[in-house]
DNA sequence: TCTGAAAATGGACCTTT
DNA sequence: AAAGGTCCATTTTCAGA
């Protein structure tokens, strides 16, 4: 499945990952590939489904959802029918960013993007109370984003 | 500090939002703008930072880092100067891709991707183990990754 | 690797509200 | 003034030799 990266790949992917504006051929130049080597690999990239897509990056302050907060769940049954449903639920939800099924305490944990805490608070009124299959969840309300990407560690190493 | 956004630039973010690459013409058809327009207010939503960057959406999977992790935290002591350090050792590891500081039942919880669990026990040497603000850790090990994005929610409603 | 065509970006300038 | 439209120059991408 893991597709091989070589060096430049790598580099590349890193770069991109910061910023995807970048000129290619700038990019050869830091890498150092000519640009037509460059355009070459990125193709390659996004056709072998490495680079998944491009996205621009929007500041939750500045478009009015400055509140992060994450919720972990419990579900009462974990028929995967009714999995499913909830994972669909969840999904669908334009304010749940991140959405992952669990193994360990709880059962899901999701990161939300909220305006305020009445949002969040309407929020787990559709989301968990009026869900029968949601036992219990716990909320933590994020006071610093610390760190937020979705970056794949590609340090050296070109596996 | 939230910019006034109308309907065309949140219809913009949107799209932008899921695919970064949509030629500013084909944009401009989509919103009903000129591709001058689009130019201009997409140029004007990265200057007010609005747009905070542009970036290349990596597969964790296609790159050998198929498992995330989350992991939650709670310190010793919340003296500031120690916060800091722990902010600083969590950002600055590179699979760390987020990094909540949070009011609850935790202090931190730290959304992971790595290689293989050997490289998450070894992380967890790395950043709780041979930390000593670091009072005890509990781990979720993601088994399918939901929903993964950052996309705000700008659904309608021009604000 | 180089060259060149096609496409996309971004500025100039004018018009509308 | 502020924002839209048209046209045009520049830059970037990307295919072929």
């Amino acid at each position: 499945m893991a597709t091989e990266l070589d060096a430049f790949d790598c580099k590349l992917l890193m770069e991109v990952q910061r910023d995807a504006q970048i000129p290619q051929s700038e990019l050869g130049a830091r890498v150092n590939l000519s640009t037509a080597a460059v355009n070459r690999r990125l193709r390659r990239l996004v056709d072998e489904g490495v680079i998944e897509r491009y996205a621009a990056i929007v500041s939750p302050e500045k478009t009015g959802h400055p509140i992060t907060v994450v919720a972990n769940v419990e579900v009462e049954s974990e028929q995967i029918d009714l999995l499913d449903a909830m994972k669909r639920t969840f999904a669908r939800c334009p304010q749940v960013q991140q959405c992952y099924y669990v193994a360990g305490e709880w059962d899901f944990v999701l990161i939300l993007a909220v305006r305020d805490m009445d949002e969040y608070t309407e929020l787990t009124r559709q989301l968990f109370f009026s869900n029968n299959n949601v036992k219990r969840f716990k909320t933590l309300v994020s006071m610093s984003r610390v760190k937020v990407g979705l970056e794949v560690p590609l340090v050296s190493s070109g596996e």
